[in-house]
DNA sequence: CCTTAAATTTTGCATATGCACCTAAAATAT
DNA sequence: ATATTTTAGGTGCATATGCAAAATTTAAGG
């Protein structure tokens, strides 16, 4: 047995883990409503930020452009987002939810409820709190 | 703006967008030992882990069957690991690092230290500490 | 103007992730 | 001994992730 008793503590393994099972518990709650937790969180993003950018949803998720030009394809082939019109930038997309984005928010929201208070209620409120903070630290460490 | 101002907070969302950001943060600082972060978590998974069944290091590393068999694939093809001999189960694969991917290994570990070391040390080794320990009970309460 | 630089987004390539389902082999039951 | 169940692992399909490079459009410099 080599060098490695200390990788198990790895930081990035631990979250990805971490993320991962979080994922699939979210995933499972929100399997009525035909949206993966991910979605959930794109379609979210967009009904928030209203008709905006891919640049300005992209860092609103804190995830990369291309990842995101590619997670916004299944909601739009479903039709719940779409490409507005408004844009004076003939680079821009200005993306926009759909009614039928809205219908679908709307119904994943108690489920996203559900699964957020697994986990927030479980750790407590104050504590969630800590590991809110704790994770934006992780976040600017990386930077 | 429709109904939705506590996605923010969504436990999903934030412990995802963290995972990328530090992911990226190590596979950058991982790159001259042309390991992703990903792979050199398997890799010394298997190195600790020895001869072990797929079940065994998936286990492990709280990954998916399905998902080690194919994060070990490109190991596989550049003869980090192999599938050992010892099998009396003959269900069984036993994977093992080769003298490779012991190579690969040591050469990666200080890259890791390092990018550890920036998550760690900036945090705190005490709050560190009690982040694991969060984590930990974020993965009980989803399961 | 016109050339070059910058901004916005998409594509190619490769890995990462997991559910549903399939195959094969071993264990158990009858 | 044969049938059933359980265990170990892989595949098909779909999404998720991001770097490097391309395509398109706008802005800036001379």
């Amino acid at each position: 047995m080599p060098i490695l008793n200390e990788t198990p503590d790895c930081a990035c393994l631990t979250l990805r883990g971490t993320a991962r099972a979080v994922t699939q518990m979210y995933d499972e709650t929100l399997k009525p409503s035909d949206l993966k937790a991910t979605q959930f969180s794109v379609l979210a993003a967009v009904a928030v930020e209203g008709p905006a950018s891919m640049t300005a949803i992209s860092k609103a998720l804190v995830m990369d452009r291309t990842t995101l030009t590619r997670n916004l394809k299944p909601l739009m082939e479903r039709g719940l987002v779409k490409e507005g019109a408004g844009a004076k930038d003939r680079r821009q997309r200005q993306i926009v939810i759909t009614r039928a984005g809205n219908a679908a928010l709307s119904k994943a929201l108690p489920l996203w409820k559900k699964a957020h208070s697994q986990i927030v209620d479980g750790i407590g409120h104050a504590r969630w709190q800590g590991m809110t903070r704790l994770l934006d630290e992780a976040i600017t460490l990386s930077n």
